[in-house]
DNA sequence: ATGTCGCGTGAAACGCGA
């Protein structure tokens, strides 16, 4: 059995602690990771890979990189989504994970762009909307060469989309929101379409349950959250997948991030 | 009605991104 997550830490320096009793507690395989905020020498790789893990970073200092731990061996394939050169967003890291004795698995820890404010003064799509766009397009065809290795994987990270207005508390107030607008909720849909199974979902159908919670306005306390983490599985990954969930405790200890980890295990 | 973090700059408080 393998088990996977995905966490969104909000700078790798400032959750070590809390990282750290979170690893030795939840104990995964393998834990893909969001906005680490720093460059791949600054990763605290001694302190994680005391606990066993091996370590890929994709990094970049003050904002977004991405990085994969595992506790098997691990191959990394690619350290930034193809498709656009001139990106120079840390925001995606792919790699091959081998259990002993099973079959290879392809992960891949993805921070997708928040894409707020969506909206210029004039009322015309912000750069950071259309970006936003852009690099889901980019996923999209991204998966489309991914399914066509016949690998099962697994792709994991802050997608900055709330599916439907079920997985958020106030769908009113983020209408038109980056993470529930229509053009972002259709290219999400897309990406689902091309066959992907949502670990989370396959077990968790019941409506208002979140990964994320706003640090302001005492969110967490009132359960005031949204679902935005997603692992999103191919076919032969779906096959092998036994259970799924979010981990809640994390978000609820000292210094915590505003995401807690979504899992699931694999056979 | 309001309520937060984390980072970098540069030496304290601010702007940015979320």
């Amino acid at each position: 059995m393998v088990k996977i997550a995905t966490w969104n830490v909000n700078s790798i320096k400032a959750r070590l602690p809390v990282a750290v009793k979170w690893l030795k507690q939840f104990q995964p395989d393998v834990v893909l990771l969001q906005e680490i905020k720093c460059v791949d020498e600054a990763f605290p790789a001694l302190e994680i890979g005391d606990l066993g893990y091996n370590v890929a970073v994709s990094g970049q200092k003050t904002y977004n990189g991405v990085a994969i731990l595992s506790k098997l061996p691990i191959e990394v394939e690619l350290t930034a989504l193809p498709g656009d050169a001139s990106d120079d967003h840390a925001r995606y890291i792919e790699a091959l994970v081998t259990p002993k004795g099973g079959k290879v698995v392809r992960v891949g820890s993805i921070y997708l762009p928040n894409g707020n404010p969506t909206r210029n003064d004039d009322g015309k799509d912000s750069d950071k909307y259309l970006y936003k766009l852009k690099w889901m397009e980019r996923l999209l065809h991204h998966t489309e060469a991914m399914l066509k290795t016949e690998d099962d994987f697994v792709l994991g990270g802050d997608y900055n989309i709330c599916p439907t207005d079920t997985d958020l508390y106030d769908p009113a107030g983020f209408k038109d929101d980056a993470l529930c607008r229509p053009e972002s909720r259709a290219r999400f849909r897309q990406l689902m379409y091309l066959g992907l199974t949502d670990a989370f979902r396959a077990f968790n159908t019941a409506p208002h349950l979140y990964s994320y919670w706003d640090y302001q306005r005492g969110a967490w306390a009132k359960d005031n959250g949204l679902l935005i983490d997603h692992l999103l599985l191919s076919p032969g990954a779906a096959d092998r997948l036994k259970a799924s969930g979010i981990d809640k405790t994390p978000r609820g200890m000292e210094k915590a991030s505003d995401h807690t980890p979504v899992w699931c295990e694999l056979d």
